[in-house]
DNA sequence: ATTTTATGTAATATATAGTTGACATCATGT
DNA sequence: ACATGATGTCAACTATATATTACATAAAAT
């Protein structure tokens, strides 16, 4: 289960890994296993990532079905 | 910053705390502060809660200002 | 009056999110 | 060939989300 949207809304921006790390105040690990998905982040998390890549949590993190 | 519109979405759908935990497999003293605020719940838990009350997580954790 | 229901809160315990440091791979640049 | 940038991954550590147990209060029901 990748987080293949938020990849997406990382590189449109121009950033790598360690660039959204930075501006969200986590390592590069973190961002890593959160777009490799098999991980569980806390909302503040995602809610900073999404400020980041000005985007909503369910354009990152929300899925339609099921 | 208390999450109002989770108080409301739970009431709206005649559930108590102790029902909404139950609902998303957490005790409802999770419920109680992540309703009261000061807390910063995992994602996976808010996708639980969105979906057991029929809702996104824009509708109920994201922010609009700021 | 007293029992029940819904909620707040606090202390201690456990699971897991997130860090740190290190090493590996694969591009691309020089 | 070698350096550099971007990413994957692993082990050990620290911070914190969540559980558990317990006690408190206020409102509604009997």
């Amino acid at each position: 289960m990748k987080n293949k949207r938020l990849k997406i809304a990382r590189i449109e921006k121009d950033m790598n890994q360690v660039d959204l790390a930075n501006a969200v105040g986590v390592t590069r690990q973190t961002i890593g296993m959160i777009e490799s998905g098999n991980y569980n982040p806390t909302l503040n998390l995602c809610i900073a990532i999404c400020k980041a890549l000005d985007k909503t949590l369910d354009q990152l993190f929300w899925e339609e079905s099921e």
